[in-house]
DNA sequence: TGCAAGTCAATACC
DNA sequence: GGTATTGACTTGCA
């Protein structure tokens, strides 16, 4: 990394905007702000080659791009010229497959990057706006294949060499770690046993103490490292998952999607049900993807604080078997449109800031048509917003179901 | 020191 | 063989 920056975090990049940047780095920025949509076409004008710094200064002057649409088009791109996520990862984001491929799947929104996370994107929408893009991978893949190739005959023929010089045929590789005095750490696989326990646990307690962490290190024999590892990565992939609500669902018809699960913080879970309508309007589907969205919002200011209580969730799982009966029943004791007592004053209001007006969610589904089934979304939307509501005020505990 | 963010890389899965 | 998952690790921050 350069003496002046740092990659990751926090805006510790102090940098002057405009007066201390190279050219390259300039002429990108202009081309991201021109166009903050990918676009691949024949109209692109070959980009300048970035260097390392030119990327961090990018991360940290880009205007938002839209992560979702650039990784949607990349992995079109990928798909359709049959180019491979490491080969995509090696060439162009100087990441490893699995990265790329969690990065593909799970794109972050701009918002939520550090500077070192929002680096992959401008490289891919740099990639994505050079004309020759898929040209050069190619390239490099053909290359790739025939390097393969000839290791490949190499080591046949070098192996060959060593039985006519009389070596034991199963001589490990240089590539072997053992042969240079590292021994490689077998990869830890958690049983589905080991797993129910840790999430079990991380519902009563998502931040364990020390304590903890050895009580159950000793409950399932593992090391207290790798049970201190599994709960920074469940926190984490569970708080990731709650920021791709939104995101997937925005490309997700809601046939797709029968049932949401996600936690909304780290120790509160969301479950929605799709109504079991055959098909859904357009504006009804527009509706699904505003909840949801609302959902993303909300997730990203509740608090943090302790929602559940162990009693409920000793029964979280009967609750989950149990939940197209309570949905129908939740959803028609409060089908009367209740009232939001939190509504005028509450700090994340979902409802319109002028008492008595409807929202623009509500406005939208009464534009719609006034059948009996959009009356009954709206009382659901409405208990909708009022628990989250209640939950953002911390009036309200436990398991939500929509 | 504990945490989040980002990533690697082994393994599972298709 | 390509992609997805996930335990482990590094880095930087408060």
């Amino acid at each position: 990394p350069p003496p002046n920056s740092s990659p990751s975090q926090g805006g510790q990049i102090s940098l002057t905007p405009y007066i201390d940047m190279k050219e390259p780095t300039r002429l990108i920025l202009e081309s991201i702000k021109e166009n903050q949509q990918p676009s691949q076409g024949p109209h692109s004008l070959p980009q300048p080659v970035p260097s390392e710094l030119d990327i961090q200064h990018l991360a940290a002057l880009s205007p938002e791009l839209d992560t979702l649409s650039i990784t949607k088009k990349v992995k079109e791109v990928l798909t359709n010229n049959n180019l491979g996520q490491r080969l995509f990862g090696d060439m162009v984001l100087g990441l490893t497959q699995g990265s790329v491929s969690d990065l593909l799947a799970r794109p972050k929104p701009w918002s939520k990057l550090s500077l070192k996370g929002r680096e992959p994107f401008i490289r891919m929408q740099l990639w994505l706006k050079d004309p020759q893009n898929v040209e050069k991978l190619r390239e490099i893949k053909k290359m790739d294949l025939r390097a393969c190739m000839k290791r490949h005959y190499n080591s046949v023929s070098a192996t060959m060499d060593r039985d006519s010089l009389g070596a034991p045929s199963d001589m490990p590789s240089m590539q072997d770690p053992s042969v240079l005095g590292v021994t490689k750490k077998p990869r830890v696989l958690l049983s589905t046993h080991d797993k129910d326990v840790l999430k079990k646990a991380y519902q009563v307690e998502p931040y364990p103490s020390q304590k903890t962490v050895e009580s159950l290190s000793l409950q399932l024999g593992l090391r207290t490292n790798t049970v201190s590892n599994w709960f920074h990565n469940y926190r984490s992939r569970m708080r990731r998952e709650v920021e791709d609500v939104g995101l997937i669902n925005v490309s997700m018809t809601p046939s797709q999607n029968p049932i949401q699960h996600c936690s909304l913080s780290t120790n509160m879970h969301v479950v929605v049900i799709k109504q079991e309508t055959p098909e859904l309007s357009e504006s009804e589907e527009e509706m699904t993807k505003d909840s949801m969205q609302q959902s993303k919002y909300m997730s990203a200011h509740l608090p943090a604080g302790d929602l559940h209580t162990p009693e409920d969730l000793q029964d979280e799982e009967k609750q989950l078997n149990g939940l197209n009966e309570k949905h129908v029943e939740t959803t028609s004791k409060r089908a009367g449109s209740q009232p939001n007592p939190f509504a005028a004053d509450s700090p994340v209001s979902l409802t319109s800031e002028v008492p008595g007006e409807t929202t623009g969610l509500q406005r939208h589904l009464v534009d719609s048509g006034g059948t009996q089934k959009r009356s009954a979304k709206m009382a659901n939307l409405d208990n909708i917003i009022f628990r989250l509501e209640q939950a953002a005020t911390k009036e309200e505990t436990l398991e939500w179901e929509f």
